[in-house]
RNA sequence: GGAGAGGUGGCCGAGCGGCCGAAGGCGGCGGCUUGCUAAGCCGUUGAGGGGAGCAUAUCCCCUCCGAGGGUUCGAAUCCCUCCCUCUCCGCCA
């Protein structure tokens, strides 16, 4: 949730920001128009209860002095009518006004190339030599039902479309991943935190999932709790409510959790292998930092994603995602796409966003200065690295011509033996 | 799931219908002191919103004592619902 003062004072930022996102500027009109007549009810009802307490207080006086007060009280009395109506419409635009400005996204950095999608994007930098083939590398899903390690038939049958068992090695090269990369960042200085994956509606209100994607999620009516989209709507909510002094800033935060996605509007998209699940594992990073700070933390931060794939040596570009492409939330975002040889296509593997104070104002994290003056903190979310891509790009990177799968070093001894062959 | 206790400012904690946005302490900030010295003394210190204002200066008003309703002229204080914490019992990985 973006400062209302936008609205007020900034306004042609605002409609800067729309417009360079491919919004409507409807929403502004709209909410320009909710907000003048609640702020007019506002300055109405004050001024009645402003009254009323004035006579409130004298009866109390009277009272006290053990004098008769039963005029004062008839003439109270009278206020109320007025205002229960006003109080009803008080609430009614109040409601109004807070609810539509939820959908309003947050403003891009400057930094941020301007276009109406993905063309805009601007690939950023670019590291590993894709590799040559002498033969036709194979997509994921043929080299895995080579080696015998996904197993779809068991996994549609339980849980439906878009669901998969991991098998053997499989299964322990998914853990590999999360163990590596939990290790890797936090020897890089970031805390690990194993949060809850069911949270209520307020904590994902926080972290700007709602109440725009409620379709997105999976929601347990009976104890009104969604399962996380992402472990960042946990990690913005570790914090909430806090004042956090600005010598314990920055704060590093890595979580590996599984996320859930109803997938609601990609019918018939990626429906082949484990690019686009239901259910997936990711290690989020996540920091709250000075606001001064955030996007020096940003680079850092995909650096430190970077670093993991580096490691791994799989072949991936940066891509600075344009204002048409990047999340709600998002002032700025930077996705690593890595190549699959296989799908002959990159895939995110990571997408590295500074949401300024866009969370925290929600989720009302501070930080108080050394003079003793509070702000909201910044908030920054990255994947390190979501696990499904990674599968694919080594498998895919690193299969043999017999439909074997070499495992790259960092990785063996988390699996125990140095490549995956066919059974 | 059952029985009970409780949720108050950055933290601890008093208040249990009007004089309470809230005692006291801790912490923070400003100052004084420098023979009680890893101290003492004095002062100061919550948030959000609306209005006036060039103003992130200042002033006025409203709201906020877990959240939402209600009773009352008036609620931190009384009633209802929900959320959360703690204790005991039950169940259980």
């Amino acid at each position: 949730m973006l400062d209302v003062s936008y609205l007020r004072k900034k306004r042609h930022v605002l409609e800067e920001a729309l417009r360079k996102r491919g919004y409507s500027l409807a929403i502004l009109d709209e909410l320009t128009e909710i907000d003048a007549r609640r702020r007019e009810i506002i300055t109405k009802a004050n001024e009645l209860r402003a009254k009323k307490n004035e006579i409130s207080k004298k009866i109390g006086e009277l009272r006290r002095r053990g004098e008769d007060a039963s005029h004062l009280m008839e003439e109270a009395k009278k206020y109320d009518e007025l205002l229960s109506e006003l109080k009803e419409k008080e609430k009614e635009y109040d409601r109004k006004f807070w609810d539509l400005w939820g959908y309003v996204p947050n403003i891009p950095h400057e930094s941020v190339p301007v276009g109406p999608d993905e063309s805009a994007n601007v690939v950023v930098r670019e590291w590993g030599e894709r590799r040559e083939f002498r033969f036709t590398p194979r997509p994921h899903w043929d080299i895995a039902e080579l080696l015998g390690i996904l197993d779809w038939k068991s996994a549609t049958e339980m849980s439906g479309s878009r669901f998969v068992t991991y098998r053997g090695l499989g299964a322990r090269l998914e853990r590999a991943l999360i163990n590596y990369f939990l290790d890797t960042h936090t020897k890089n200085g970031y805390t690990e935190i194993f949060p809850p994956i069911l949270v209520k509606p307020e904590a994902l209100y926080a972290s700007g999932h709602l109440p725009k994607f409620h379709e997105e999620m999976y929601y347990i009516n009976e104890d009104n709790l969604y399962l996380i989209p992402t472990a960042e709507a946990s990690l913005a909510n570790l914090h909430r409510g806090q004042v956090i002094p600005e010598d314990k800033l920055p704060l590093y935060y890595v979580a590996y959790t599984p996320c859930f996605r109803r997938e609601a509007g990609s019918h018939g998209r990626d429906v082949r292998g484990i690019i686009r699940m239901h259910q997936f594992n990711k290690v989020e990073l996540f920091k709250y930092t000075k606001p001064e700070e955030s996007y020096e933390e940003h680079e850092k931060m995909v650096q430190d994603a970077e670093r993991i794939l580096q490691a791994l040596g799989i072949p991936y570009r940066v891509v600075l995602l344009s204002t048409g492409d990047m999340g709600f939330a998002a002032a700025k975002t930077y996705d690593i796409e890595v190549w699959a040889p296989g799908l002959g296509r990159w895939l995110e593997a990571s997408s590295v966003s500074n949401v300024e104070d866009f969370q925290a104002r929600r989720a009302n994290v501070k930080l108080k200065r050394k003079n003793g003056k509070t702000e909201y903190v910044h908030m920054l979310n990255g994947s390190g690295l979501a696990t499904p891509r990674v599968f694919i790009a080594i498998l895919e990177n690193f299969q043999q011509e017999d439909g074997s799968v070499v495992i790259p070093e960092v990785l063996r001894p988390y699996m125990g033996v140095d490549a995956i062959r066919p059974e």
